[in-house]
DNA sequence: TTGTCATATCGAAGGCTGTCAATATAGACT
DNA sequence: AGTCTATATTGACAGCCTTCGATATGACAA
């Protein structure tokens, strides 16, 4: 090998589309076609962030899954070994994520996932 | 309305497929289908986590959309206002999530994407 | 109006995270 | 050997996040 130090590295040669890209692809599509800018990076990582945590991917999950597309926070706080703010503010980053949108019906509250949250 | 405040309250009926479901598929396929379970969404969450930064956003980015797929770390640290360090920092943690894995050739280091990284 | 239920907000405690300077490791050249 | 270069690790600090109890809000019922 003839490269020094102080030179660019060699780089190997690309074989084939990395299988890894399709994957990404279906969630981030402008994620590996080019670099991205800042600031779609902040915008991601932001949604990612309101991802980021067991409890409001199970609230999520449970939402999504929930009969009529729509749940009771009645319904989730039972669902938890957390106390009611826990929830609910769990609940409020979702919402402040634009990932759920929240509906009250008397004293109650539904949340639903929200179309289109995923777009970036 | 006959509802009172301890009966369950009512909810609409489903009309049709919510189009947010189908984006969230894209990424999380099991997402909406069914509650998943609290060891899932820990797993889920881990790997939303790693992308909680708008760093490691661009890292991916950067990574994935390099010529030959793959980049060494001495042009990463060139593209941000960070301590060499902290970029290293942020490329451990993509590696101990899974996303990105590591080849040294001489003194470099060199990243690509993870084939099967959001496998969940 | 007074009470109760469902949910949200506030304020505090503890743990986790991003960042850096300093240092360590390890390969490559002399 | 010694020195340089590239990268990783360590230790510290500031800011953020999760969680809770306490409290506020707001709707319904009596």
């Amino acid at each position: 090998m003839e490269t020094t130090l102080t030179s660019t590295p060699d780089r190997q040669a690309a074989e084939s589309p990395l299988p890894f890209v399709d994957e990404v692809a279906a969630c981030c599509p402008r994620l590996t076609d080019a670099p991205i800018s800042e600031e779609e990076a902040k915008a991601a990582a932001r949604l990612f962030k309101a991802l980021a945590d067991p409890v409001r991917v199970r609230l999520l999950s449970l939402i999504g899954s929930a009969g009529e597309g729509e749940a009771c926070v009645c319904d989730l706080v039972d669902t938890f070994d957390l106390a009611q703010p826990t929830v609910s503010h769990h609940l409020r980053v979702l919402l402040d994520a634009g990932l759920v949108e929240r509906e009250r019906r008397g004293s109650w509250a539904f949340y639903r996932l929200r179309a289109g949250a995923l777009d970036m």
